[in-house]
RNA sequence: GACUCCGUAGCUCAGCUGGUAGAGCAGUUGACUCUUAAUCAACGGGUCGAGGGUUCGAGCCCCUCCGGGGUCACCA
């Protein structure tokens, strides 16, 4: 990048590094800068009594400065929080050099910088605690200007809101935007809090392929790439139930992974291509036990972040005490719709959906037309945490047929704030029948229903050789973390949701300016002055350009050369 | 994918019926030894998202495109 693309205040953070080389302060040291406290700790637990806290060393961020000639105040930021610093010209600069007051601190310094500080802490007329600074050492230079938010009494003024930089830059949105920082440490929390608790039953936490070369476990649009040396397609998994389930087989009894799972479909509030999944298979126990670990955990979970189960999430307070509401599909449907799914065949269910206004189409089997009444009549209702159960076989090919009834499985959702949020099931076993299932969705699938699972042979063969009976859980952490944040948006529990990459303005290439012989420093020039096509330049007259040229040149203070008449001449030939 | 709103200085935003681009903060220079959205004075800072059109004249009106938000649709 040219120095001429840069704004007024980038220049002039850039002159400043350039002093500050000049007077020997290296901008970007490369030495261990050991600190012994954080502001966190020294606002907590500062005591003027004892008067602790004495011999403090810091590090992090200036983000203010209030200058009042000899005397200083200002503000460092690290990771735990900010704290006022009072700096004092004639305390750090004991001798009769002051310049590092007078030009360093108070010129060559910018809010952004990274600086590192000693000195002792103390409290202001004004009742703040501060730190007294004894010496200051410029840790990194900031050369971009920072956002700027003010804050008063908890009131923020000109908070950095624009969603597209947020998410962008997330690094900015963190820098300024410290309740943003919150969120991720409490979605980190929840991570953890899920991983000790399984941890403490003795599961086995796993890694199963990302790269598959059959996309199975849901029914989902993949992402498709290619493997050059094996010169396969390879799909990014859309689920890792099978491979879960193959480690059941070869005998782990209880197994869990954190997944990063992929769908190549539509993005929304609470849809991101890449997004993460917590799947956990237990051997030797059904979807009743599953159930009563999943409201343990989550309730836990609450617990952990909040203190109390019960948690506001937009204008609803959602509470997550045990035990949660347990309601069968076909009630849930019957309650809301007045319609008894069971022993209705296909025809019968279309007529159905006519009769109340659900809207269904040719190539969709029995399974997904329920699904459809379910997802348009009764799924909104469900606010508080509430387990649907018994599914219809059709719509659960991975799913054990219900003990006692055949038309249904054992599956379990768990619905909160009118949302899917954990998915269960006890896990079909029977190889015969796993194929047989596979099979109909092949059917499905030529139906035109291009969500329907492929077929995994090597799946069906491990569950040859005997799977014991297991329960399967997965329970989708963006939408948790969303819940448990109060945030609206998966983007808002995403440190980098997917963006459309950002495009520059559309220009020709340096080389192509060059070839038309116009020495290197011009283009800079010409682009400075928004010439960014070959084809713009061809328009004007040489000896408007030759004048503009010249004027830009004494304007700017450039110092170049100017050209002659006769060579704008020729570039423009 | 449809509809809708938005894009103006580093940030947050004004900009009337089309008539020479504004404010606050940030920045620069100066004053100031306990301030805290520090204060006071002066000054600088803009391809108005991009391209085209209408017009004597476009930040504003029209069209296309780019990016984003929201609503809906799609989505196990």
């Amino acid at each position: 990048m040219s120095n001429l693309d840069l704004s007024e205040q980038e220049l002039i953070r850039r002159n400043s590094l350039q002093k500050l080389r000049e007077m020997g302060i290296d901008p970007y040291p490369a030495n261990e800068f050991k600190i012994n406290t954080s502001t966190k700790q020294i606002l907590e637990q500062y005591d003027p009594e004892t008067n602790n806290f004495q011999d403090v060393t810091m590090a992090g961020r200036l983000m203010n400065q209030r200058i009042m000639g000899k005397a200083s105040f200002a503000e460092l930021q690290d990771e735990s929080g900010k704290i006022q610093l009072y700096v004092n010209r004639d305390e750090i600069c004991p001798g009769e050099d002051k310049s590092l007051y007078n030009d360093v601190f108070k010129k060559l310094l910018d809010i952004g910088d990274i600086i590192g500080i000693t000195g002792y802490v103390f409290i202001t007329q004004m009742g703040e605690t501060s730190v007294h600074v004894k010496t200051m050492t410029l840790l990194s230079k900031s050369l971009r200007p920072l956002p700027v938010v003010k804050e008063k009494d908890g009131a923020l003024f000109d908070a950095f809101t624009d969603p597209e930089q947020r998410y962008r830059q997330r690094y900015l949105d963190l820098i300024v935007n410290p309740q943003v920082r919150e969120v991720f440490v409490k979605r980190t929390r929840i991570i953890n809090n899920m991983r000790e608790f399984f941890n403490e039953k003795g599961y086995l936490e796993v890694e199963t392929p990302i790269l598959q070369p059959i996309p199975g476990g849901a029914a989902a649009r993949p992402f498709i790439t290619h493997h050059n040396a094996l010169n396969i397609p390879l799909y990014l998994r859309i689920a890792n139930e099978l491979y879960l389930k193959r480690l059941i087989v070869g005998g782990f009894e209880g197994v869990y992974e954190f997944a990063k799972d992929f769908r190549n479909e539509g993005m929304d509030r609470t849809h991101n291509p890449e997004f993460t999944v917590m799947e956990i298979y237990v051997a030797y126990k059904d979807y009743n036990w599953m159930m009563e670990m999943t409201e343990e955990m989550i309730e836990r979970i609450a617990l952990a972040l909040h203190g109390t189960t019960e948690v506001t999430v937009g204008d609803k307070v959602i509470d997550f005490k045990r035990p949660f509401k347990r309601i069968t599909m076909t009630d849930s449907i019957k309650e809301f719709t007045g319609i008894d799914i069971l022993g209705k065949d296909e025809a019968e269910l279309r007529a159905a959906c006519k009769e109340i206004g659900v809207e269904v189409d040719e190539t969709m089997g029995k399974g997904k037309i329920i699904d459809e009444i379910f997802g348009e009549k009764c799924e909104g209702h469900y606010i508080q945490p509430t387990f649907i159960l018994d599914y219809p076989v059709e719509m659960s090919p991975l799913c054990k047929k219900h003990r006692d009834n055949p038309d249904l499985t054992e599956r379990f959702e768990l619905m909160v704030n009118g949302k899917e949020l954990c998915n269960a099931y006890s896990e079909l076993n029977d190889p015969i029948d796993q194929l047989g299932r596979f099979q109909d969705q092949l059917k499905l699938s030529e139906k035109g229903d291009n969500e329907a699972m492929f077929i995994d042979m090597d799946f069906v063969r491990s569950l040859e050789y005997g799977m014991p009976p297991t329960s399967g859980m997965g329970i989708g952490i963006d939408r948790l973390a969303m819940l448990m944040t109060n945030s609206s948006s998966i983007q808002d529990v995403l440190l980098f949701p997917q963006m459309k990459p950002e495009k520059r303005t559309e220009e020709d290439s340096a080389e192509m300016f060059e070839a038309l012989g116009i020495p290197t420093v011009w283009v800079e020039v010409l682009r400075k002055m928004n010439y960014r096509k070959i084809t713009q330049l061809k328009e004007v007259k040489a000896s408007k350009l030759f004048n503009d040229l010249c004027g830009f040149n004494k304007k700017n203070q450039l110092g170049l050369p100017n050209p002659s008449m006769d060579e704008v001449t020729k570039w423009l030939n």
